[in-house]
DNA sequence: TGTACAGCTACACAATGATGTAGTTTCAAA
DNA sequence: TTTGAAACTACATCATTGTGTAGCTGTACA
């Protein structure tokens, strides 16, 4: 098996040397080794690779930017992140938009040599401390609901808001009168400082206050 | 280094050689090995596991019911789940309740000996279809718009309305009059189906149309 | 040239929502 | 027993929203 790779990484000595050690493996060929991401749609167009190992701080466009580029106009191209951020913010912008593997650059020539064969057969490499956080990204915020305090009732009420129901329906569900609605959501706008409906029920869905 | 784990599984065949396996090597001490998850809590209350290997489809309570009750009485407990399911469900199931692994029953031995060490070490090891499943699921439905077929100018005044403002200010904002704000709401209701704001942008924020 | 259509403006009116004030009940702590 | 807070009911009033109807552009297309 052949896999064709391009790599954007602007510290020279690191693709330089990375580059050197996967050519020694027959199985990956290297077809594009840039400094920045300027030129890699060109080179994608004309040699087709299956990989691209993406650092994220470059000079001109970012690892990101050019990840979603990538993306758009050629889907089937797998990019991997390879770089020194860990932090949510970029794991998260990497993985949203498309990239499929996310290393950090202290991992081992061996190991990225492997994670590059590992992306063209249907997997997702990721050093184990960035499969963890992108783990903890799908844990709950756990009802953030704590630090607004509504009570049982104006959860109910609010929830019902949220589903698109009236006053009067609210009311008729709930089995209490119209009035007392009003009064909660009175409650309700004052302890999530907004002033109206649309508001409230934006607030709680982003807050997740379900 | 010394790992304890307890294994709940309940292909006695499977478990118990796998446990076999697992003696082996001296680092990874077996505290509890179920075919069922009646007594994982006890156990782990008498002997304090750092990692609990978890199946998913057993006899009693599920794998995943499981997982969520040990998380909730003792969230620094490590679960990983070993399961033939490789299902968006299960898998979705499973993290966002708090597993830090996930592997399949076709793992080599070796793997599962390493993903345990390697999620007490602050990894979270994935089985390379399992990794590429939970990326997918960043991946955005991109601007679900497309199927509701908002223009612009309607898809400006939804993010408005999302975002709180009255009529009024919104027709400010534009600098239209308010009576255009209407038309558009008109519409935008009509091609959302609700009736009413709140409703309008509970669906604008949920299938994300910003 | 006309006509179909999307986008905008306008007006009207009933329904609903937002907000203030006030009184009642309940339950638990002082 | 009193006090106080939380939850509820009630009423009033003005602002805003939801909806129907209607007329005015400009542009694209037959």
């Amino acid at each position: 098996m052949k896999v064709y790779y391009i790599i954007c990484e602007d510290n020279n000595d690191y693709r330089d040397s990375l580059v050197d050690f996967l050519d020694e493996d027959a199985e990956l060929i290297c077809c594009g080794a840039f400094a920045n991401t300027d030129k890699v749609l060109d080179a994608i167009i004309s040699c087709e690779p299956d990989v691209v190992l993406m650092d994220i701080d470059m000079p001109g466009k970012n690892g990101i930017e050019s990840l979603k580029e990538i993306k758009e106009s050629f889907p089937k191209v797998q990019v991997m992140m390879l770089t020194v951020f860990e932090d949510r913010e970029n794991i998260f912008e990497a993985i949203c938009s498309g990239a499929t593997g996310y290393l950090l650059k202290n991992s081992s020539p061996e190991l990225i040599s492997k994670s590059i064969k590992e992306v063209v057969q249907g997997g997702a490499p990721m050093a184990p401390v960035i499969a963890r956080k992108i783990l903890q990204l799908f844990q709950k915020p756990e009802k953030s609901n704590a630090s607004f305090q509504l009570t049982l009732h104006e959860q109910q009420v609010l929830k019902l808001l949220v589903d698109g129901l009236s006053y009067k329906m609210i009311a008729a569900k709930l089995n209490i009168v119209i009035d007392t609605v009003r009064f909660h959501i009175k409650r309700i706008y004052y302890k999530l400082h907004v002033h109206s409906a649309p508001e409230a029920v934006a607030k709680a869905i982003r807050e997740n206050l379900l």
